[in-house]
DNA sequence: TCAAGTCTGTAGGCTAGGCGACATGCTTGC
DNA sequence: GCAAGCATGTCGCCTAGCCTACAGACTTGA
């Protein structure tokens, strides 16, 4: 039933088994997991010691909307996109994961066909829970039930916002959302996105977003290079969005 | 800092306080409220016993996103509608929420600036518990917390939804499944709803809205009077939502 | 190092639907 | 029962952005 097995029957997304291998994996990225962090170092042990792992290559699809698996994913490294495809093929990207969060949470919220794909962007670990031990670990600890509020409600935050973005801003506003949005505070630059990932997830044509980059640098706000976009004029972005 | 005094100070929304009639309007309608289907009817007399409850008119604010108070809205009677505004003035609307559901849930979140407006568009009944009750009510009761995820799971979803709308649908599309998803199964018509307040909830202007609509009559889908809308051809409704 | 594949730049035609404006029809409160 | 105020019908203009198409640039793998 889960894609899981049946696109990647090969080993390279066997389950990892080695018992030293996967305590050593387990450690060393659930603690960076928010949602668990309530958890000692030894409840994640008991809790996750016996879940399943996988590796998978990138452009792997780990569940797509067909699929009724009901499981909480945990992304311990690498790089996830969660999008749907309407009736004509057309992509809309939700949302990009990347390590150290979870995907796949509308599983256990009782909505197991919700009509995404979840494709891998990178070479990825994931840790599988199924809804049954994610209810009972509920049922025992709360408080990460209370984490597990936030982290949906701010997925639920930010849908609103990109949905009122979508019905108010033009191109042009939700391509300087978006670089706002993705920029990496350190590099003062966005990357990893082709223009036309970039178009998937707020709503617009490649070529439209091509266009629309070109006129911003051509205003001097940003740089663009080979999937690549760098941020020179923050502030005239901020006001940018808002139009 | 909340709305609820401030918009309202008459006497109007008082909260009710003569015991027994709180105690006949908390049993008449909060059994019906499905987040809470677990309690037992004594465990909502007491968890609910002392909490405010409020009468609101027609058009009044219950918050604004300017209201940094964190609460759980039990609406009891009446309706709500759930919108943003646009830096313009345009509005959004996100959700209409009818008699027994809950709202503000944002709030709980971790979202108090979540953006939104709640305006009651009818006489309404609404009892409002703190954060601070409902964190200690999820302790005590995990099983609340798993309906609630059910709450948020089905709002994700809807958002999503109107999202993927939004980006792909033109607007006859919205409109059929405007009509579609808040139709009457009884009486086979859409009320409650100005061609305004349709356009504003899928994001397109009133006069398109009555074109559109105004199309689907003349092939004969539908029926168009007075803020009300019969739906005659289900099956070629169904259809056109797919375009 | 070369070739194939992917990503980006650019341009022209075309239309859905925004926007404004006005006229007519309900309906509701006094 | 009337008047004021909503709600609806309709029209024309106009632009953002879709769509298609092609060419040049960069990157990557063998």
């Amino acid at each position: 039933m889960s894609v899981l097995g049946r696109v990647l029957p090969s080993k390279r997304n066997a389950p990892i088994t080695s018992r030293d291998e996967r305590t050593s994996l387990l450690m060393r990225h659930l603690i960076h997991v928010d949602l668990f962090r309530d958890l000692s170092k030894s409840e994640m042990e008991r809790l996750f010691g016996h879940l399943p792992m996988y590796t998978f290559p990138k452009d792997t699809l780990v569940y797509t909307p067909e699929d009724a698996s009901e499981n909480l994913y945990i992304l311990k490294m690498g790089a996830v996109d969660i999008y749907r495809l309407s009736e004509e093929g057309k992509r809309l990207s939700i949302r990009r994961v990347f390590m150290a969060s979870v995907f796949g949470e509308m599983g256990l919220l009782g909505q197991s066909m919700h009509g995404c794909f979840a494709e891998t962007v990178a070479p990825s670990l994931v840790c599988v829970m199924s809804r049954a031990e994610m209810e009972n670990l509920l049922r025992q600890r709360p408080d990460v039930g209370l984490r597990f509020f936030k982290v949906i409600g701010d997925r639920l935050k930010s849908l609103e916002d990109q949905l009122a973005r979508l019905a108010f801003s033009p191109v042009r506003a939700r391509v300087a959302a978006f670089l706002l949005t993705h920029l990496d505070p350190k590099s003062q630059e966005v990357r990893g996105f082709t223009h036309e990932e970039i178009g998937d997830s707020i709503g617009a044509l490649r070529s439209t977003v091509t266009q629309t980059l070109g006129d911003l640098a051509r205003v001097g706000v940003v740089e663009v290079k080979h999937k690549r976009v760098y941020v020179r004029n923050f502030q005239e972005l901020a006001v940018l969005v808002r139009e």
